[in-house]
DNA sequence: ATTGCTGCAAAAAATTTGCACGAAA
DNA sequence: TTTCGTGCAAATTTTTTGCAGCAAT
């Protein structure tokens, strides 16, 4: 059975708290602030089983180490600033692609991500 | 100047000849055909190079190592089968895109991948 | 003849794993 | 008390870099 450890707990209020999609190495700080001396394989071990049981999605970008978000935020999308870098939630979805696919191919899921300059830049 | 090297050579014909985004590794094994002894670390340094200057794109899926396909091969999205973990080019783009970001943020471009079955799963 | 490019091996960076000990249940 | 989870360090894996020699210009 799954145990309920400091370290667990820590990581995954960090994940809860945070706003937006974050570094390993981010939840390492964060979590790190409650529970000194957590390990960063710990954060690892932790986020890897929290992403096989769906609690986590992993977020990636070209030239960028996977950040970890919520899995059960709701489906949503991201957009990068291109001059800052931050990652910022979308909310809203195109519902019409999945006559994208050619012939044949049958559309389960999908993932989206807009570049461009964002609020601040 | 930028020297036409065999392997600078092998590797641009690799990229071109592959109708699909290629690991690095991937790319070491087709253009090593052409110059055997070919080096991993060439390789990446040429990818890297490419990438840089735009003549490459990068490709990243969750989970997975980066691929690497053309840049000017058009604008065009990615469809990865969910059974067979292949990824085909999607050569449709849905034009309404801007509007999902937040006011206040200005959309340049965007990247979407579909997950699902292919034809043959 | 220059000097950019390559291969090799070592170094970095990112992630995973082995193991003994500590802590949930 | 049982055994899962952790920290640490070592091992992997992926990518980058230093350097001496080779090759394109």
């Amino acid at each position: 059975m799954e145990r309920s450890t400091r370290q667990r707990l820590a990581i995954k209020e960090a994940m809860q708290n945070a706003g937006r999609p974050l570094l390993a190495q981010e939840v390492l700080d964060v979590a790190g602030q409650t529970v000194p001396g957590l390990g960063i394989a710990t954060v690892y071990r932790n986020l890897k089983a929290m992403v096989e049981d769906g609690t986590l999605r992993q977020v990636v970008l070209p030239g960028e180490n996977p950040r970890f978000e919520l899995g059960n935020h709701g489906h949503h999308h991201h957009f990068q600033c291109n001059q800052c870098q931050k990652v910022f939630d979308i909310h809203s979805c195109p519902s019409d692609l999945a006559m994208l696919a050619p012939k044949g191919f049958r559309v389960e899921d999908h993932d989206l991500t807009l570049y461009g300059r964002c609020k601040d830049c």
